[in-house]
DNA sequence: TGGTGTGAAGTACTTCACAGCC
DNA sequence: GGCTGTGAAGTACTTCACACCA
C-alpha cells in the first residue's frame, strides 16, 4: 500500500533521468563556450545535446529558473549551475583499480581531469606491472589499496579488473569507505545499500545494437521468422516455434 | 492527437528496457551453465543479475513462455532463446576505427568474440599507429575504412577517435552502409533516420556518481544547502534561492 | 514578439498480487 | 506446494501546448 520510496535519501527532486542528461548540456555548454556564444535557446541547446527542447526546458526547470523569457540561457551562468549540481565545482579523487589496456586507457583519459575528477591511484595485483609508470603515474601494489584510499580520501573506485577479481575489489573498495563504484568489469557486483555502482559493459552495448540491427534486416532472412515473433528460427527451431505462435 | 510511434518499425512487442536487460540475464545463465547448473527459478537468476524477481518473468515473457510452473527455467534452453532474439546466433562483424588506447582496449576485449562479435578491422588516421599489431590484426590506414567494411561486410562500426574526428567517421561509415554505431567519443553524433548509435561515456558516468556522492555527504556541506533544493548555493544566489522555495 | 517554465495529458516501465499450471 | 505468466495498479518519464513575461 504504502508507496516504496525508491530515490536514494536526498535526490529531493531531480529525476535520475534528468542527472543523467545534465553531463550531455553541460558538455555542450562548454562547446558553445568555446566558440565564444554568450547566449542559447533551449531549440539550440537541445539540438546539440542531442534531445528535444520540452525535454531540456523541463531538465533545466529542475535545477531552478535560470533563463530569460524571450533570451534563452546565459551559457556561463548555466555552466556554473548544472556543474554545481553536480558536484564538480568540488574535486574527486579517483583510484583505478586494474591496469590491463582497458586500465590504462582510463589513466589515459582527457575527460576525468577536465571534469573534475583526480586520478591519485593506479593498482594491479600483477608484479610486472607494479612500478610501471603509466600517464605520469606509478602503478601500485594491490595490497597497498586500503592505505591508498585513506590516505589520499579517494572517494570513487574505478574496478577495470578482470571479472574474477572484481567482487573482491569492490567488497574491499566499500569497506575503506568508497562509496562510489565505477564498474568495467563484467560481473554484477553486489555491494551494501548506500553504496552506487554505475555499470559499462562493452559486449552489453554490442548485444544491444545487434538487437535493433537483426531487426533492421528484418530479422534474419528466414521464412519461419515471419510468422514466429523471434528474429532468426536456427535449425531445428520447429519446437519453440510452436510455443511461440501460442503466446 | 495521434499517439507517434517511436520505436523503430520491427520492435513488435519487446521494449527497450527489456532489451538492455537481456544481455544481462544471457551473462548470469552463462555462469550458472559453466556451473553446471541446469535449472533456475526467476528469483534465482534475478538476484544473479540483478533485479527483482517480477521483472525478469515480466522480460522472460515478451520473449515467449519458456518456464515452466512451479519449477523454474531450463537454463540451456534459456540461453539458446535469449542468444536468438538478441541475434546473436549469427556472426556480426566489427570494425574498430582509432586505435588508441580505448581503441587498443576494445581490439584486445575478450567480451567480444565470444559473443559472436568478431573484429575485422583495426582503422587510425596516425602513420605512426598504421601497420602496427595488435592482438593480432595489422592496423590499416583509415583511407581504406569504406573499402574495408564493404570487402568485410562490417555492420558494426566502433568509434574511438578523439572527439574532432568522430562525425566525419560517422558520416563515412554511414554513407558505406553501417547502421549501427558503438561511440565513445565524446560527441553527440548525428546520423540520419534509421541508424542506431549507441554512446559509451566515462566522464559522463563519473560525473553521474559524483551527484550522488554529493547527495550522500549531505550536500557540500553549505547551511543553506539545507533549504535550497541545489547542492551547493554558490555566493550570491539569494535570489533563485528565493525562486526554488516558490516551486 | 519570442522563448521560458509548467500544468496536464500521454507513454513507458515497474511492481504487485494472484490465477493457473506442473 | 511452488513457481511462472500476466492483468491491474502504481510510478517515472516524456511530450504537448500555452500562460506568462522579458
Amino acid at each position: 500500500m504504502t508507496p516504496r520510496q525508491n530515490r536514494t535519501r536526498a535526490d529531493r527532486g531531480i529525476p535520475e533521468a534528468t542527472v543523467a542528461r545534465l553531463p550531455v548540456y553541460l558538455r555542450a555548454l562548454h562547446s558553445l563556450q568555446d566558440r565564444g556564444v554568450a547566449t542559447v535557446s533551449s531549440e539550440e541547446l537541445a539540438t546539440a545535446a542531442g534531445v528535444n527542447s520540452a525535454k531540456l526546458r523541463k531538465d533545466l526547470s529542475h535545477l531552478g529558473s535560470y533563463g530569460t523569457r524571450g533570451v534563452g540561457y546565459e551559457v556561463e551562468y548555466l555552466v556554473y549551475q548544472i556543474s554545481r549540481e553536480l558536484g564538480l565545482t568540488q574535486d574527486w579523487v579517483v583510484a583505478i583499480i586494474g591496469v590491463g589496456n582497458l586500465g590504462r586507457a582510463l589513466a589515459g583519459y582527457g575527460g576525468f581531469a577536465s571534469r573534475g575528477f583526480r586520478v591519485a591511484g593506479l593498482l594491479d595485483a600483477d608484479e610486472d606491472i607494479v612500478g610501471q609508470e603509466i600517464s605520469g603515474m606509478t602503478v601500485e601494489h594491490i595490497d597497498r589499496l586500503e592505505d591508498v584510499i585513506t590516505e589520499r580520501s579517494v572517494s570513487i573506485a574505478v574496478i577495470a579488473t578482470p571479472a574474477a577479481a572484481a567482487q573482491g575489489v569492490a567488497d574491499r573498495v566499500v569497506a575503506s569507505g568508497v562509496t562510489s563504484v565505477l564498474n568495467f568489469a563484467p560481473v554484477v557486483l553486489s555491494v551494501p545499500e548506500g553504496v552506487d555502482v554505475r555499470k559499462v559493459d562493452l559486449s552489453i552495448e554490442l548485444q544491444i545494437l545487434a538487437f535493433h540491427e537483426q531487426r533492421k534486416a528484418g530479422g534474419p532472412g528466414d521464412l519461419d521468422a515471419l510468422a514466429s515473433k523471434n528474429g532468426a528460427p536456427p535449425p531445428g527451431a520447429a519446437q519453440q516455434y510452436v510455443e511461440a505462435l501460442e503466446a
